[in-house]
DNA sequence: GAATATTGACAGGATTTATTGTCACATACA
DNA sequence: TGTATGTGACAATAAATCCTGTCAATATTC
């Protein structure tokens, strides 16, 4: 109890040190949960599944996890993460007017959740399965993507600079806008050409931001 | 198992008919649902706590309702109608201009979920823990309102009346817009006014449908 | 007042799942 | 080649909860 030497027996397997294993089991812990998650859904899934899904046994899942809801928050992390550099290369590309920055926004908003459909049913609806203790999760994504919304295309908020509150809620409301749409479109299989649902938003946007 | 001789032994309790007893105790199972769901949460909520809440006993939960899931149904769908009908009353009382009629349902909205909090959480954020088995619930629930802003309030999407399935988007949008600044209002423990609220979201209605 | 429907309290089986533990096998290092 | 460590299959414990069944107490009708 006194001395722990650090127990450092370290040594490499496969080719892989001790961390580069570690976080190997830990990524293919989270692939398998977004394919799990997202095919039965959350509360359906268990963690014996997920670790068959990955091809590894519960002890591993322990190692890297504490919980289902362990899990579940680095596969919500990762797609947010994912979304989150998709719009942001997007941004980067586009000329500077509202209209521009609107379309790049939607069109790789859109354009991620069609490529994945699995990773879609994360970002957008299995994350409200969370429960109340665990809705922080998807309220923090949603404010990050209302800030982002802000600062990055001020273009679409000309007008009531002054009143910061409402430019507040006025965002808050274009996210919601988008997240919604988008997961209509995805519990309805992507049944629209995903070029009409962007345009029937850029509307919404446009009009806003006039 | 041939012939089951209706077994009508029917008779009054406590003065009240075996129907009367039985619509009591659902409604009492539906109220102290909504009161445990929105405490606790769908997920932490157990069928014995809500009997408890009830002051029945477990036999009768079985009677009325098949599980935990079926319960939820119908505590959201008492939640959906109650605020539907605050909604009607409103529109049919507000004058024909687009800015009545929006003011009027934004008021109408968030002051049912203002007066009280806990129906509020099941509504908005209780019913978002059913998981995809369910989602059907939260998104017919969705569908309807957003028919109803198209139908009750044509004054809201003057223009492209010609594109039906862009009209569809903007009301999809809109409807998100509101339910998601409904929810972190409720989220934030009411923190700002709600007047505050429904000028913000009068913008962007007002600024859609124009 | 007797017979019977109705109710309320409670117990307990059954099922599901998380989580920890054991053991044989595979791999690397001396 | 032998030994220690990493890994994978699987068992077993533990806990939670659903759901059903029993039985005595209560209310009503005859």
């Amino acid at each position: 109890m006194l001395d722990e030497p650090e127990s450092k027996p370290s040594r490499r397997y496969r080719g892989e040190s001790q961390a580069e294993r570690q976080s190997g089991r830990r990524e293919r812990l989270v692939a398998a949960g977004l394919k799990v998650f997202a095919s039965i859904g959350y509360r359906a899934a268990t963690v014996r599944q997920i670790c068959v899904e990955a091809g590894l046994t519960e002890r591993y899942f322990y190692e890297s996890f504490a919980s289902k809801d362990d899990l579940f928050i680095a596969v919500y992390a990762h797609c947010v993460e994912r979304v989150g550099a998709a719009l942001f290369v997007a941004l980067e590309a586009a000329d500077d007017t509202p209209e521009a920055k609107a379309r790049a926004v939607l069109s790789a908003y859109f354009g991620e959740i069609e490529r994945d459909p699995l990773f879609a049913r994360v970002l957008l609806i299995e994350v409200l399965s969370l429960g109340p203790n665990l809705d922080h999760v998807y309220r923090e994504a949603m404010d990050l993507f209302s800030v982002h919304l802000q600062t990055d295309t001020p273009e679409l908020f000309p007008r009531v600079s002054a009143d910061k509150g409402r430019t507040e809620i006025l965002a808050a409301g274009l996210v919601g806008a988008i997240v919604h749409v988008a997961m209509r479109w995805v519990l309805s299989n992507f049944r629209r050409p995903r070029e009409e649902i962007i345009l029937g938003l850029l509307d919404l946007l446009l009009a806003a931001s006039r």
